[in-house]
DNA sequence: TTGTACGCGTTATCAC
DNA sequence: GTGATAACGCGTACAA
């Protein structure tokens, strides 16, 4: 029942004091124990031993008393360590980036890969010491995950950790982020962010709506900026001017949206459909039009984008964009396990209609 | 501004093909440029030259024109490495874990470990993998987070975990999760789930109520039970006896929960007050209450447990128990870097009343 | 089938 | 200041 941890593991003979090595039995601990060679117990041990002879049991027998646990990095260093795949985003909420995740590790660890995931609290200098470990524990790739700003500064800084990784072998992977214009080299799998905010403001548009507002952050983030652009694309197709009252800025949390959404409403009493950046946002408008009064979708019609889980529970429930992210994820992890890359993938959002939409009032 | 990519990268001269090794330059590379010898090199690279001499500028110079990456495998052979600390939960989703994992982190990066983040899915074989894995590579501790089943067989794995990880000089740190009754050595960090409950279930009886029901899974995983037996404490509290029927099997998911409710609530139409095991299954209730024409708090009070930043924006806004998260990720993560253990932490949490719960109606 | 010898990339020691 | 040399723990030709 116990295990055999306090067994004579003899004490490590290691000279150098060095900073704790850890301690464990080591194989040549294990040969000794079987009085076989450090060969043998390597092979026995690995596996690929030809047939049972005596040593072979002698060899796992020691093992297990001496709750030998082999030496991963020692086994990377010769090349034949399970490297890891490592997932990087700014922060790790929500369903979006955990479907993703989802989707990545199915893969990687099907192809015998450690899945790691790690944040960067939205600091570059964070991500950039990230990456920085990453490379020196040689990851096999980086999967780099959400919004980024769309600016020269940070193609820069992507090339820099491209090349930082290519130098160990490894691959840096854009995820739910567009390909950089002038660093096609980079791998990118995305999804429609502008077809889907598009597809939401023409389904608004069947319904008759014409003034139809923006609600998100209008930044140089290439998430926000590229739903944005879909929004003004869904007006353009409709014939609709583009009005610049209409594009309302907010932050990303809900409350911020619904404070932008006070103020806004009541300025622009002919507004009749709202869309939204994010479900987040979504949900912050939804509420201040509730306690505004203002009846949805009677009097206005709310579109969101993410499909989060719990938006279908609103009442209304929430008209919105849905994104394959678990694709994303999987197709991301294919390139990072080694799959060839020809180019920059898109893979379609898909608007989901719910409550929250109807027709324009009169 | 290309990089050096493409420079005269002297071609591995490992007579191994061995599969694939990186094939980066080595600190013998740099040396051989810069003509000095591998340890000066090692000292000028790990900034713990004494002056400047000429040969200081050289190897930078080389290592910079080689892009030079050191291996952080071999550094840790020598025991002068970057360990890091692996967050382990089932499911990454969710701003529980999120927030926990936070502060688990910080304490980690800021004591130069690599925090990362690994999800089994709930399989029981994936996690006992993952620890293997994690193990090999010589992680410097494991948080293992979230429920677990409240099971013999749990404990004894549990212990086998522990004692993996011990063998090469890690620990092993429950998060949100009771200390083992058997295992009191395994070091553990939770919150007060009990008691959070106990107090929604007090709250309520101020309010007037005495017909309260609970909707949760009542299976033997443990956060589900120690909230389970909160609602009890409550109620033995208010000297109500508690009655099974009232007691509402549902699984996870918010819809899940709002199907038990509506089947709930038509046969037992004297029930004043919900307790619900989680905010998600709060959400479903609160939506299948609406659905049923039932108004919250006027005919229904509701309570939920978790704080999760939605449910302050439903209609009415929810009165919930918010745990101490970040805490315990943070003390979990001071256990993590070296912090002596003295037995069990059980952080208190703290009711959050908004409009969902309101006095009994009469 | 088993053992010998060497290499992996790094750091620490100890002379010079 | 700097350079040989010996670890670290492991895999694997090659020879026996």
């Amino acid at each position: 029942m116990t295990t055999a941890l306090d067994d004579d593991i003899p004490a490590r003979r290691g000279t150098s004091p060095g900073p704790e090595r850890g301690g464990g039995a080591t194989l040549a601990d294990v040969a000794r124990r079987a009085e076989v060679s450090r060969a043998t117990a390597s092979r026995v041990l690995a596996g690929r031993a030809a047939g049972k002879s005596a040593s072979h049991a002698r060899v796992l027998a020691a093992a297990e008393e001496l709750g030998y646990v082999v030496n991963g990095l020692a086994r990377s260093m010769m090349g034949v360590g399970r490297r890891s795949i490592a997932f990087v985003s700014s922060i790790m909420v929500g369903p979006t980036f955990a479907t993703m995740a989802g989707g990545a590790e199915d893969v990687a660890t099907a192809n015998g890969h450690l899945f790691t995931m790690c944040t960067t609290g939205g600091d570059v200098d964070r991500e950039a010491a990230l990456i920085e470990t990453l490379s020196e524990q040689r990851v096999a790739a980086v999967l780099l995950v959400g919004s980024t700003p769309a600016t020269e500064e940070f193609e820069q800084r992507a090339q820099r950790y491209a090349t930082t990784l290519a130098r160990v072998g490894a691959r840096l992977i854009l995820c739910g982020r567009a390909a950089l214009p002038h660093h096609p080299q980079i791998a990118s799998i995305d999804y429609d962010h502008r077809g889907g905010v598009r597809s939401g403001v023409e389904h608004l548009v069947a319904l008759g709506h014409r003034r139809i507002a923006f609600v998100g952050s209008l930044d140089d983030m290439t998430t926000p900026h590229q739903r944005f652009l879909g929004y003004q694309d869904g007006l353009a197709d409709a014939g609709i001017e583009f009005d610049t009252t209409l594009a309302v800025q907010s932050g990303n949390s809900s409350d911020e949206a619904a404070a932008a959404t006070v103020a806004f409403v009541e300025s622009h009493p002919e507004v009749t459909a709202i869309v939204c950046q994010t479900d987040v946002m979504a949900v912050g408008v939804c509420r201040a039009l509730h306690e505004a009064g203002i009846a949805i979708p009677a009097h206005i019609s709310v579109v969101g984008f993410d499909d989060m889980q719990l938006v279908a529970d609103l009442t209304p429930s929430l008209t919105t964009v849905r994104a394959p992210f678990h694709d994303v994820g999987e197709l991301a992890g294919r390139i990072a396990v080694g799959e060839a890359y020809d180019g920059a993938v898109v893979l379609p959002s898909e608007l989901i209609v719910r409550g929250s939409t109807g027709p324009v009032r009169d």
